[in-house]
Order: C-alpha cells, then structure tokens, then sequence
RNA sequence: CGGGGCGUAGCGCAGUCUGGUUAGCGCACCUGCUUUGGGAGCAGGGGGUCGAAGGUUCGAAUCCUUUCGCCCCGACCA
C-alpha cells in the first residue's frame, strides 16, 4: 500500500489518485480507460445504489433491465443524439466468427433501445405515464480518462419515463432532479447546486437539461446528477404514440435521469483531506471500527478483545449489521492500524484499551476533524449514531462553506477574468448569450456555463452581451 | 487526435550517453527475536531477464528499426 498520499496543495491530481489508491478503491484495468472498481470502493457504490433505489421506487419506479447492445441504425434515428455519442460509441462489427449483417453499438446511453421498445408497449393514454429505471453499465470511448470521473465504462442508473402531457413529463424532469438533489445533500452530505444547462451544455436530443452542479475541494465544479425533459423528440424518433381519450392520435413526452459512478469521485473530492479518504458516515461501508488494544495478549484476548466483540454487537445492532466491525489485525503496531483506518476513512474509530476499560469507556476518535471524546460502554447506542449525525452535518457544512466562500456575484467581463484567474471558484453572473457567446468565454477563460439556478429567478444585465432581462447563472472551471 | 514524459521486482527508482562478471538500491513482502495508546529496531530471506518484436555484435537493459502501453498538458465529454 502506498504510504504516502501527494498533499492536495502539490498536486491535486496526483492527490485524488493516491487517495484511491491507498482506500484501495478502484485499479487500473488491462484496457485504457477503463477501471476495475475493488470491493471498498463498490460497496460505496452498493451504498449510493441502496439510497438512489429506494427513492425511485418510493416516486413510482420500477426497475428493468434492456440490452447492452444496441444496432447503430438506432442511435442514427435522432439527429441530434447520433451527433452527440458517434464519436464516443464503441462499435461491435463481428460475432459467431462472422461479420455482422448491422453493427451494434455498446450502450453510450439507452434512449434508443428504450424507445424503440417504448413504441411497442405505448397504444393508449390507459399505458401511460411508463416509469421505468434501469441499473446499468454503459461505454463511452474517452479520450483521456480519469477515476470514477470519466472512464470509458462506467455503472450509473439511468430513469426513462414516457408521459401523456409536456407538464406532466417536465414535472418529471424537476420531481427527479429534486430527489437527487436530497440524496446527494442528505446522504453523501454534497452540497450541490439544481439549475437548468444552457444551450451548449445540454443532452444531445434533449429539449431542456437539469443538472445538479456540486463544487470540488480545487473548486472546479462537477456535474454530479443530470435530468433531461426530451419533448417529443424521442417520440417521433420511434413513434411512441397513443391515442388519446378524445381519440386523437399524440406522441408522447419523455424524461430520463442519471446518477453514475462519478458520484464516488465527488465524495473523494469534496471531503476527503491530505491523509486519505473521509467518507459520510451513510455511505461509509464501514461507520465505526472498533480497535482493541494492549501489550498484553492475555489481557487482550481475556476482556478487551471479548469487550470489542461485545460493544460491536451492540451498535450493529443500532447501526445496521456489519458496519461496525472489530480491527483484529494484531500482527500490525497500533500506528499502522490507526493510520489504515484513516486512510479509508471510517467515519468514527473506538480504542479500547485496557485504561478505557477501568473507567468503561472508549476513546472515540473522529476521523473528520481528529477529535477525541471519552465515550461511557454503558450508553453507545445513543452517544454513537448521534456522533456520526454531527460528522454528517459538519462534513455538509464545510463544504457548503467552502462553496459559499468561493462564490462571487460579477456584472462585468473583466472582473470575471480576474476572480477566475486569482482564486477561481464559481461566478454568478447575469448571462443572455448564446451558443457562441459561452464558447468564447471558454476559448478566454476556460470556465463554461455550469448552470441557470433554479433557486436564484432574478434579472439583470447581462455582464457579456450588456443585454438586459438576462438570466442569472454560474459559470466555472469543470471537470 | 496534437505537444511532452516514461516503461528495469508489488511500488518508487539507479544503471542506458561511453555495450562486457551471477542487473542494483529504497519501500513493501516472508521468517525469527525484541517492541506495541499515532506510521518500530535488529538479523536472516524470497522475488525481476530489463514493455514487445526484429536487427547490429563474440557479447545488448544499454546501439538501430518497428510496435504496444501508461502518465501529464491541450482540443472533445456522465
């Protein structure tokens, strides 16, 4: 295991890599670009999954599985999508030994499969609205790749919904947004901004994108969640029509949504510090290590060990089975063991020496600020979860704070420049340019337009255009 | 896909310019003893054929040709 983790300040990249690597989250896979995600790592993504899972369904969704290859006369239905994923699609030519009569494309996203199928199912207004989601793995052949935050193959959860009515699928579109933007606040405690793409930005076939929009600890801005209002353009690209009850023939409205694997990324970026993973406590496969220690192996296996075992049970119990677990990795000094813990960032690490238990307590030690607290035995089942509540919050309001601080309203171009150039961050700025306009800023100053916030409806002039009634938006350097 | 860098033990590197003993070093690993409340010490030990292919040569990690891969910086993207 790496020892060494490249501080923040020296190097950021290299400091978002040696966290994975000393976490052993993810490894390199044989195939460039693409990454094997280890068993630490997946069962933080078993945790996101379990979260996102449960809110779908309690919204109405059902869970379904289509197929992972998809015949490119598909892809080239909808103009503008084929435009969008042709050049990042990995194409299968040959199979059975043979040259394939129709090549198929490994899914960059499932809209077509899903419409086309959509197409058969949908006759009348009594078959809508479809609310379907699919957990999945999709390919996307990059250029240049990164850990959970662009690789070629990566696993997200895609939603893809058939309406009778516009409002009714752009309500969609918003009601998911919203249920991702709680989880990623009330679980993965991201603070993330729910705003509206502009025009340069939005999903290839879509009418309208929805994006959640979260700052990194570099305070480059990530795109964490997307939700997309597709009108009826996937409709008429595979004829999913109905007939309607004044007999009238309509296409119908379509939505889809997706969260990935990229959110592991996110929580690495946000919260994570120059020793390692921190991770929040809900998503942390491990919330609590126990660690029994003493010089003395007879006094070690004779109470303390049994002690740990013990209290173990006890806050599973609380806490949900097996996210408390016992260190027993005796052939390691405590330092080694201390530092392996915090390196993976469990949340809340108890000592339990055999000076704690002459007094029946543990020594807590938090793994996001260091602190320490002297815990009574007797009364973990309380003092515990609310501990790991307070890790929560605080982890959310850091980086809230640290958002905030790295926020500022500009009215001109020039201030714009210089904020990105001397401390970076977000820029809010009122904004009514177009395509072209948000390209050239980019070309000037690398920073795009992240989002229109949903939360900020105020006008003003534009700081680029000088037009007036422009809509507020924040711009940044992304990922 | 353009610019730069690099492939020698699990990881990090030296050796390559100026071919020549059994290819070294640090960390990690294994064994033993001593240690153990914040990254231990000593002793012993295992592991590589030098990214791949071809060529030059008595002899290639080292020279030549080709090729593959990775990382970083840019253009394109969940």
């Amino acid at each position: 295991m790496a020892r060494n983790i490249t501080p923040k300040e020296q190097d950021y990249s290299q400091w978002y890599l040696d966290v994975i690597k000393t976490a052993e989250l993810a490894d390199y896979a044989p195939v460039r670009g693409c990454m094997v995600i280890r068993p630490t790592g997946y069962s933080i993504w078993e945790s996101i999954q379990k979260y996102f899972d449960e809110a779908f369904k309690e919204t109405g969704h059902v869970n379904a599985y289509f197929p992972l290859l998809i015949p490119i006369s598909f892809l080239e239905k909808e103009a503008e999508h084929v435009e969008g994923f042709a050049p990042e699609c990995a194409v299968v030519t040959h199979a059975g030994g043979e040259e394939l009569e129709e090549p198929l494309v490994i899914r960059p996203t499932s809209e077509t499969v899903i419409g086309h199928m959509y197409s058969k199912w949908v006759q009348s207004w009594r078959d809508l609205p479809i609310l379907i989601n699919q957990w999945a793995n999709v390919m996307r052949w990059e250029k240049r790749s990164r850990l959970f935050l662009r690789t070629s193959e990566f696993l997200w959860q895609e939603g893809h919904t058939a309406h009778a009515t516009r409002e009714e699928a752009l309500e969609e579109t918003l009601k998911m947004l919203e249920v991702y933007r709680t989880i990623m606040t009330e679980i993965l405690a991201l603070p993330v901004i729910a705003g509206e793409k502009s025009e340069g930005e939005r999903f290839p076939g879509a009418e309208n994108t929805f994006t959640c929009e979260a700052m990194m600890s570099d305070k480059k801005a990530l795109q964490s969640g997307t939700s997309h209002f597709m009108g009826q353009n996937f409709a008429k690209a595979f004829e999913i029509q109905f007939q309607n009850q004044n007999l009238d023939l309509e296409y119908a409205w379509t939505t889809s949504w997706g969260v990935s694997t990229r959110l592991i990324g996110a929580l690495i970026m946000t919260h994570s510090d120059n020793d390692g993973l921190i991770l929040p406590p809900r998503v942390a496969p491990v919330k609590v290590v126990i660690m029994p220690i003493s010089k003395d192996e007879n006094k070690l296996n004779n109470s303390i060990l049994p002690s740990a075992m013990e209290l173990a049970n006890r806050l599973n119990n609380v806490l949900g089975s097996r996210s408390v677990v016992v260190d027993t990795e005796f052939h390691m000094r405590p330092g080694d063991r201390f530092f392996s813990h915090l390196q993976r960032g469990v949340p809340l690490r108890l000592e339990l020496g055999e000076r704690d238990l002459e007094q029946g307590a543990v020594l807590a030690v938090r793994r996001d600020n260091r602190e320490k607290m002297l815990l009574p035995i007797s009364d973990v089942e309380n003092s515990v979860p609310v501990i790991l509540e307070q890790i929560h919050n605080d982890l959310y309001t850091r980086a809230l704070n640290f958002r905030n601080d790295n926020t500022f309203q500009v009215s001109d171009f020039s201030e714009f420049k210089s904020i990105l150039e001397t401390n970076g961050g977000f820029i809010k700025a009122y904004f009514a340019g177009g395509v072209a306009e948000e390209k050239k800023i980019k070309e000037e100053t690398g920073a795009t337009v992240r989002c229109f916030p949903l939360e900020d409806t105020s006008t003003g002039k534009c700081f680029f255009t000088g037009k007036d009634n422009a809509k507020m938006a924040i711009f940044a350097r992304s990922y």
